[in-house]
DNA sequence: GAAGATTGACTTCTCAATCTTT
DNA sequence: AAAGATTGAGAAGTCAATCTTC
């Protein structure tokens, strides 16, 4: 016994606890964003996406890997906040096969509204329990899994 | 500008890292496990809990916090280990209202077939990414979020 | 033939409500 | 009334297959 062993445990402690905090944060997060802004946390992610991309809009390929889902589902997820009004849709002018998903003025303000409250809550869960290293490292490892900082909209180059 | 915009940039980025890796690791667990075993990511963990309980068994409560669902979820997921013939349900003696999940013979066969691949995959891909230290870290930090912890066999006290 | 988008069928899980036992 | 278990209804996302355009 053992040298692999504990390696193994390891890695499963560490899938179990990212499974158990996201399972558990997930639920938190969606019943509050749910009833006070009727969105889920992938829509608001999507807007989050949304918002940041150039013009509001982003092809529909790109968000899905933004946000972490299949084509399939983010198809649902845009036809969901099509209803709602919050996103529409724009061809390509360059290549038919594509789709854009635009955000609409509906969708930027039902973003900003969100944003105020789940931003805050989440600030506030972090810091209750980490201080800027920790969380900066936490966010580092976190960085290294596989598709874990997909879809971050690369930083401004600083340097020349 | 930008104490706080700063923090809020941080906790954001991380929940969506948290979010992204657990949906990324957990589809591809999710296609092994159960192309090759039959079993769900969910069924594994279940499995797992059930194995280092005393006596093969959890109150089905019990095993809800364990693996990070509702009590809902859990009945569900019983239901289907049940028919598998993996996991038995039990009366309790001393308490008509509960009832305990009770891992089988098959139970047993079916998780350490399972195990053997699905750790040393777990195994290998955080060992490509990390060393002990920083798995370490990682496996701490996760353990302060909420629910993250939880379900975690307490650890045989060491000391007299 | 590959890339992008979409749909049908299905699974998993949640919430809210209910029933039983304590 | 609280705790445990369960069920009906529905949301959300996956896979596999399909269609269109490149």
């Amino acid at each position: 016994v053992t040298g692999a062993g504990v390696a193994d445990e390891q890695a499963l402690r560490a899938w179990a606890r990212l499974q158990h905090a996201h399972a558990g944060l997930a639920r938190s997060f969606n019943g509050h964003l749910q009833r006070a802004h009727g969105l889920t946390v992938t829509d608001f992610d999507a807007l989050h996406q949304l918002m940041r991309a150039e013009a509001g809009r982003m092809r529909r390929t790109d968000l899905a890997g933004a946000v972490g889902l299949t084509p399939s589902g983010v198809c649902r997820l845009l036809a969901g906040l099509e209803q709602a009004g919050l996103v529409r849709s724009a061809d390509s002018a360059s290549d038919a096969r594509v789709s854009y998903a635009c955000i609409t003025p509906a969708g930027r303000q039902a973003f900003a509204a969100a944003a105020a409250d789940h931003v805050a809550g989440l600030r506030a869960l972090f810091a209750e329990r980490f201080d800027a290293d920790e969380l900066a490292a936490l966010v580092h490892l976190l960085g290294r899994l596989p598709g874990a900082a997909s879809g971050e909209r690369a930083r401004v180059a600083v340097s020349a």
